[in-house]
DNA sequence: TATGAATGAGAATTCATTCAT
DNA sequence: TATGAATGAATTCTCATTCAT
């Protein structure tokens, strides 16, 4: 009983609209407890209101998913499975090294912007210690496969002149992750402390500028 | 009834020893708060929890805080009044501009790694959209000192011919905050994902060099 | 709907072989019920337990046995007609009436030692104040054929001048089975409070023989 | 915080029509309990029902006992010291050794009778293989303190030559007890076989009688 | 100032049972 | 006959908060 609505299944269903599908009622829980958990946190998710934004039975939730945990786990799991599937997207490699690291700043930067739920999934995550990913069977699958890419960007740029060298692919890619994360999750007490809005259309392309600008400025040989 | 232990009273108490003994219990609690809410976020900590770990009367809490809301804006406002302190007493301004900036990096690296529950606090303000700091007397009190610090050493290395211009001192107070931030609050899933422990000593001294190198790579003049 | 496995069925089946089948299952989910209702008491019993062990869907037992109820009077009912079936092979009659009752003794007690689910079974249809026996089509065929043959054996005593007069058949019945079931039913908190095991090969001994000399020592003229 | 009523406590309450009073609670919540843990078994109570029986909040049982389970415990080691105190009102010893047996039958039979929920409580804890009692602090104080004094008259009876020799005290507890504990617990499974009323205030003093036969007819010599 | 007792609303989870095929 | 999906009504237990002293 592990499949999450978006998985092949065995038996064809009688009809497209059947009520009954059980990958379709996974899928659906999925779906509103990631938007729940993301919204209050794992502590503050309540089982009640998934249910109801799923318009499912809560009965049902602990049918496919067992407990608040296990759902949990679900959620998070699929979060990263589908950042790491939009990232497989980016062919990285048609681009020059510096071009590369251009498409990666912005695409992490408009993938953690438009799928907030991903940064407070995380954050809840990290409050429990990750402790939902351990004994994942999945977890290998987590690890982004953009840092076998970014080694190979980094080296070409190397080769290339363009590029200093001895640069850990991991450390850029936290680097990369970390400017954005940090402006979106934090926004909401940056905005308060600076008494500044960070998510106006200006504030958002001056950042997306920045962090280009910093990353560049990193890699580049001066 | 806004008082927190270490700072200025208004009223007037009976008797010396009387005040002290509520200025602690004000202190004792707000520690085992901040503890509290560090370890399992605002949804997850428990008010038993905190009067068994200030080991005073949970009614008393009340008697001081009114509730959980406030209570964690309480701490929220210490937890910001404390790094700033701290930001206060770094003195960049005798160092020159790349001195300045690796001992800002370094700082708050250091602050970070040395608080974790300044991390976990923060991320649960987020996840509430920053509501406690909302009408907050001391945000004001909160906005970094350093910003102005920060944009007079950008001047200072623009001026020597050491920096580049045109540096926005906000964007990289959160460049440099969310380098340290998003590596040690994600260090859990980081390190469950790359499969390698990203706190042991090496590891965090690398970090420490790749980010002065980026940020350094980034404001110095190519 | 009321066939259980064994028993004779008053429904002309589709094909001998569905009937087995339904036979079957009929006797698989009592045999599982039984076990589930005497390991955890007919409050404590799990329907989804009860499918599970028999490896049968749950909505099976509801098509059989209608609810918990009736499937607890069945279980109940068939383990009456099992040690009733048992009794019947005794042959007591064969025996002089001394050697009829030490056999007859020692057979409840072996019956209930290696039958420790009658015990529960019977414990919680008291529990429900045996409303389970209510309306039961088959009580009659549960009044244990010994009590007439008990009648006669003291009788048969009375008269050889063995066996004292007097004696209600029905009421040494009862001590027949108490001193068993006692014994046995309340094994754990007796072994609990004397500090000893009561089920070791000596203590069963020494019980059985005790238990012999009670009867034998109230019914013998002394 | 455990107390449970019967105990002294330390502070005197302000006044005896106290409201707030833990000691009366705990009291009051036991005996709650325990009419519904011996009326519907462990499995079968209901935590709702113990605080409507009690008067009090439901929440207020899980302050002072914690859980189900503890509370079981508590209700379970209340029944057993409750008929050791009554047992220790006996004084056996001033009876003679016939007389004294004679006694204890009669106590027994119309503690259980008086007492039907000692009965069921010792079902349902021995339904749990007694595991309530399991680390009791007051298991000690559970052994019956009759073990010895039935030591004690079987001795003087044996001497006094009216009784046989040999006769294990736990073993005749045990059948003591079991006389009545069978015929009163399995009533109305019995009654439903027998298709006759073990009840009524005749069939009771036909049991008490040949319960007291059966004892004295095997312990005195013949 | 300080505290043990008490509570109502809720939260996760369970359970017998039914639906639809 | 047999089964996986679905459900409503509990049920145990929790939690922030208030009472009374």
């Amino acid at each position: 009983m592990v499949n999450y609505g978006t998985m092949t299944r065995n038996k064809a269903p009688a009809t497209e609209e059947r009520l009954r599908d059980a990958d379709r009622s996974q899928g659906t829980i999925l779906a509103a407890a990631r938007d729940e958990f993301a919204l209050h946190g794992l502590g503050g998710a309540r089982m009640d209101r998934i249910a109801e934004r799923a318009g499912l039975n809560k009965r049902l939730i602990y049918y496919y998913f067992d407990d608040k945990e296990q759902l949990f786990r679900a959620v998070l799991e699929q979060a990263y499975l589908h950042i790491r599937e939009e990232e497989r997207k980016l062919n990285l490699l048609n681009l020059s090294p510096a071009q590369a690291l251009r498409r990666l700043v912005e695409f992490t930067w408009t993938y953690y912007l438009e799928h907030p739920e991903f940064l407070t999934l995380l954050n809840s995550a990290n409050l429990h210690k990750a402790r939902h990913l351990e004994g994942s069977l999945r977890v290998r699958e987590m690890n982004s496969p953009l840092i076998a890419t970014l080694g190979e960007i980094l080296e070409r740029g190397r080769k290339d002149g363009s590029f200093r060298g001895g640069i850990d692919p991991v450390q850029l890619y936290v680097s990369i992750a970390g400017l954005s994360y940090f402006y979106l999750s934090n926004n909401h007490t940056l905005s308060a402390i600076f008494g500044r809005d960070l998510m106006t259309a200006k504030a958002r392309h001056e950042r997306l500028a920045h962090m280009c600008d910093v990353i560049l400025g990193y890699v580049l040989r001066s």
